[in-house]
DNA sequence: TTGTAAGCGTTATCAT
DNA sequence: ATGATAACGCTTACAA
C-alpha cells in the first residue's frame, strides 16, 4: 500500500529520482537505483495502474471487443487465441480488455476514453466498417485476418486461400471430382479466401463449381453433421469434402458414419485443423488430413504487432501471412473408381 | 477530444458544477444539467477513464486471469463463460480484464495497483491457495464453483452432486450395475462433487465404486476417446458412461461406433452439457441425455454478483448454487440382458 | 546525478 | 446551486 511519496521519503529522495531509478532511466546513480529497489521490495511498492496511465497516456492495455451478434466468438477455436494473446501481452505486462457490443460506438468510446491503446479485429468480414472507422479515426488496431479497404492496415492472415489450393488440388490428383467445400460463414473474409482457392484448384482442371456441394455454415459440430447429411441425400454424392474446422469435421464424420460410408475410402476429407489442444486431428479414428494453423500463434504474433504499433511501427511493416501446412493422413486416398 | 475543463469553458461552468451535472448529483439545476448535456453531447466529450479511476479508486473492471499450466481453460466451455460475464458487465460499463499467468503473485499485484476491483477464481481447486490469499487480502472475488476454505466467500456453483447423484440413479433404476464415470480433473472441485454424487448413488444400492470404472481426464474429445477405448479393452466393460463434459461424450461417440456398440442400446450414455452453442447434444445421432446447466448464465450471475461485492453487499448474500436440469433423452435405456 | 514543480483529467470537500 | 481548490499518484520538463 505504500505509495511513490511514502517511498520516497523513506529513502529521503524527490519523488522524481524514486520514479527514474524504478523505471530504469540511465541519468540514476547506480548505488542510488539499487538502494531504490531493494526499498521498493521492502515496502512492496507497486506503482498505482490509472496514475501511472494518467501522466503517461498510454492504457496499457489492448482490446478485444465481443460482437454479440457474432456466433464465431461462441465458438471453441477462440479460446486458443485468447490464450496466446493474453500470455504475450502479460509477459510484457499488458493487459487485454474485454467488452461486449454491438456496432461501432463501442470502438470510439474505448479509444476515445483511452481505455485501450489499440484493438485486435476478430472475425473480419469481407469488407469490415470497424476497419474503416478506426483507420478513419486513426487508432491503432490489428485484424486477424484480411478484409477489403481503401488504406492499409497491419494484419496476421494465414494463407487461406493457399491452403485450400493446396489442399483442392490434392484431392483432385487422387482423382476426386466431385468435391463438397464446408466454409465458415460466407460473409467473413476467410470463408471467401478459402472459397476462392477452392475455385482456383478446379478452374485449373476446368472444373465447373458445383453450387450444391458449396456451403457455408458456423463453425459447429451441428452444421458440419446437418451439411454432410444433406450432401448425401441426393443423388450426386461428393467423393471428398473440405471442411473448415475440426469440430465440423466431427459432426462430418459423426454423419459419416451413420450413412455406412469410412473416411480415407469411400469418402476422402481434409479438413482444416487451429491446432486446438481440445482435438487433435491425429489421433481422430481415421487420422485426419489437415490443412494446418495454430490459432495460438496468432494470439502471439497479433499481440506482438499490437506493440509495435505502440511503439511507432508503422502500419506497413505489421503485415504478416503465415503459411499453412498440408499435412496428408489417413483420410484422403484415390477416388473410388466409378 | 474534449475534456472536462474545454466543456466547462464553453459553458462558463466551473468544472466542478459539470462534473455533477454529468454524474446525475441532485443539487444541480435541472436547466444548467439540461445545457451541460447537450454541450457534452455536441463537443462528443468522453470523461478520460484513467483519471476518473484515479479519482474514485475504482478500476472499473474485473479480472480474469489465466493459468498457463490450467488446459482448463483451454477448453471450448470458457468461451461461453466468458461471453456471459462479458457481456453484463459491458451493460454496466464495466471491463474485464483478463491476463495469464502463473500463481498467486499476479493477483496480488493486481490487487494492490488498483486494476481491477475484483477477480472471478475459475475453476477452483479441491481446496484452492487463490481462495484463501484472496480472503486474505480481503480483496473481493467471486468463485466459480466451490472450494474447502475456512472463511464464508462469494461462488456461484451447479447442484454438481446432486446432478451425478440423479444421474447415476437413473441408470441403476435402468438395471445398470456396472456405470462408469468419465470425470474431469482430479484436483478440481466440480469433479470431486461429481464422484461424490456418484458414489452416493452406488451406495444407496449397496454397490461399492469399481476404480476401474472411475477416471478423470481434462474436457477433451480426446480424452474421452481414449478413456471409452480404455474402459472396453477389458472383460469388465460397461454397461453405462457418465461424462462430464459434451467434448468428451464427443470422443466418446466416436469410439462406441468404433466397437460397434450402440448408444442408448448397447450402452447407456449421460453427458453433462454446459449449454454450449456449437454442440447441441439434442442434435446428436442418438439425443443425449443430459445433466444441464448452461455456463453462459453463471458468467452473467457472476458478474452481477461482483458488482453486488462492490457496491458492499456482504459475501453471504452472494452465495448461489444454481440447479442442474436432468433431460432425459435417447441415449438411456434398460441395461441389457446378461 | 538529483530536486522542483508542473501537469495528466477527474472527483470531492469546502465555502459561498 | 455553484465555484474554488485540494486531492488522486504518477511522470517529465526544467533547473540546479
Amino acid at each position: 500500500m505504500a505509495n511513490l511519496k511514502d517511498l520516497a521519503e523513506h529513502l529521503g529522495l524527490s519523488q522524481a529520482t524514486v520514479s527514474r531509478a524504478l523505471n530504469g532511466y540511465s541519468t540514476v546513480n547506480a548505488e542510488t537505483r539499487r538502494k531504490v529497489q531493494e526499498a521498493a521490495r521492502l515496502l512492496n511498492y507497486r506503482p498505482n495502474t490509472s496514475a501511472r496511465r494518467l501522466a503517461t497516456g498510454r492504457a496499457g492495455a489492448f482490446g478485444l471487443v465481443l460482437e454479440q451478434s457474432d456466433n464465431l466468438l461462441n465458438d471453441p477455436h477462440f479460446v486458443d487465441f485468447l490464450s496466446g494473446f493474453t500470455q504475450e501481452l502479460a509477459a510484457q505486462d499488458l493487459d487485454v480488455v474485454l467488452t461486449s457490443a454491438e456496432g461501432l460506438a463501442t470502438y470510439r468510446r474505448y479509444a476515445s476514453t483511452s481505455k485501450v491503446d489499440g484493438f485486435v479485429i476478430s472475425a473480419p468480414k469481407v469488407k469490415d466498417a470497424r476497419v474503416a472507422a478506426l483507420t478513419e479515426m486513426a487508432f491503432p488496431f490489428v485484424v486477424h485476418g484480411q478484409t477489403e479497404a481503401d488504406a492499409p492496415y497491419a494484419f496476421y492472415d494465414i494463407a487461406n486461400e493457399r491452403a485450400f489450393l493446396d489442399a483442392t488440388r490434392l484431392l483432385l490428383n487422387l482423382g476426386h471430382r466431385r468435391i463438397a467445400l464446408i466454409n465458415g460463414p460466407a460473409d467473413t473474409m476467410f470463408a471467401r479466401q478459402r472459397l476462392d482457392g477452392f475455385h482456383k484448384a478446379l478452374a485449373e482442371k476446368g472444373l465447373p463449381p458445383d453450387p450444391r456441394l458449396i456451403h457455408h455454415a458456423t463453425m459447429s459440430e451441428d452444421e458440419g453433421y446437418a451439411l454432410t447429411r444433406q450432401l448425401f441425400a441426393g443423388s450426386e454424392a461428393p467423393t471428398a469434402i473440405l471442411c473448415s474446422s475440426t469440430l465440423q469435421t466431427l459432426g462430418l464424420t459423426r454423419r459419416l458414419r451413420e450413412e455406412g460410408l469410412e473416411m480415407g475410402r469411400d469418402v476422402s476429407v481434409i479438413s482444416h485443423d487451429d491446432g486446438l489442444s481440445s482435438m487433435k486431428t491425429e489421433n481422430f479414428s481415421v487420422p485426419l488430413t489437415v490443412t494446418r494453423a495454430p490459432i495460438r500463434e496468432a494470439g502471439q504474433e497479433i499481440a506482438r504487432m499490437l506493440v509495435a504499433l505502440g511503439n511507432g511501427a508503422s502500419v506497413e511493416t505489421q503485415q504478416k501471412t503465415a503459411p499453412v501446412e498440408l499435412i496428408v493422413r489417413a483420410s484422403t486416398s484415390a477416388a473410388p473408381q466409378e
